[in-house]
DNA sequence: TATTATACTGTATATAATCACAGTAATCAA
DNA sequence: TTGATTACTGTGATTATATACAGTATAATA
């Protein structure tokens, strides 16, 4: 699928707002009138072009026949057991897909991952919980991070970071700090945590 | 808002499947053909007396100017500090709302309450985490339950529950339970907790 | 250099669609 | 028993809309 012009995308956008605000979609002189065009002919020439880059289909002989062929929306992955090896988002990591509703959670969740263990009851992540990851922003002392050394994902407070030595601590007494050296083992953090969800039986 | 005849119903159903199905409102013509009449002005009609009962509005003149007035979803409402008396549902009492997406969490949520105080941290709920309360289902023992107490509003496990007696367990060893006879106090249960929202800065 | 794509104007027309007017018939409330 | 509401058929005028055809002009592509 080629990508659209300039003009051709501000057609695209005016379809869509007309949707979002009217319900239904432009007719042909609707959007020579909003784009300053003295010919509907040159809406219906753009809506060819569009439908022939795939991103619209024009209904033939129905008044405003336009459809917007939208790839739906799968919503965010939920990451379950990661599969050692390969990257975190993988297909085969993905237990299911939740609808992303904005402002649920003050940030924007890139993925969830589910808790396995309890090695971070004493902040209030239980086995079982959503977490809300982040995986833009980069990593700061203090926060919960998504690491991954090795082959293992791991959640845990990161506590310090230098190119010598990163501790991660583990908010359960009963579980040491972890201290890795980078120059010998490879870590890589996959996401902040910003948010939790969790379902209460 | 006068209540819709069955058939006017049909009508409105048809509208609004058309519009999830294709994108764009029916005709005249795509009703009558749908639905066995033999003249579109059948659902000419239908459609003046839907509109006149308030649920669509006709743009006069458009092709397929049926919008539909549906009263925009408010969402599920945030409750933070409860107001003494009053239901806890009042207007004054709501923050804010957000969206209600399907499975975010498996139960159904009538409304968040924002958690004060620490009461439930050995259970993993902490201080202005949102609490999904669910407020039809009956409250069971073991359950996490929004009571109120007189004019408090509180979040406690139901311990045990009797016409004469009624315990109430904080999830905090440095708390000890609330005893109430409901024979003598007047306590409400608001609703089951059945969820957990957290944002982590 | 020819061709194709983009970005329009301008005219015209078949048909898609709204919508008015004229009926029929059944049900229900005043 | 009169009037209002519901639920249609049937016809046709008017207008809204899609869409073909004929151009002009520019920029990019082969």
């Amino acid at each position: 699928m080629k990508g659209l012009t300039k003009r051709q995308q501000e057609i695209l956008d005016l379809i869509k707002s007309n949707l979002e605000d009217n319900g239904l979609p432009p007719t042909r002189a609707d959007i020579a009138r909003t784009l300053g065009f003295k010919s509907p002919n040159a809406a219906e020439q753009h809506l060819r072009a569009i439908e022939k880059k795939g991103f619209i289909s024009i209904l033939a002989g129905a008044s405003r026949g336009i459809i917007l062929n939208t790839e739906e929306d799968l919503g965010i992955p939920v990451i379950g057991l990661v599969a050692a090896g390969g990257p975190i988002l993988a297909q085969e990591n993905i237990e299911k897909r939740i609808p992303q509703a904005q402002n649920i959670l003050s940030n924007k969740i890139d993925y969830y991952l589910r808790v396995k263990g309890d090695s971070m009851v004493d902040v209030g992540i239980y086995e079982n919980d959503l977490l809300g990851v982040n995986k833009e922003n980069p990593v700061k002392v203090g926060s919960i991070v998504i690491a991954r050394i090795g082959e293992e994902v791991t959640v845990k407070t990161l506590e310090s970071i230098s190119s010598k030595q990163v501790v991660l601590k583990a908010e359960n007494s009963e579980y040491s700090n972890i201290e890795i050296n980078p120059e010998k083992d490879e870590i890589v953090f996959e996401g902040t945590c910003v948010g939790l969800l969790r379902d209460i039986s």
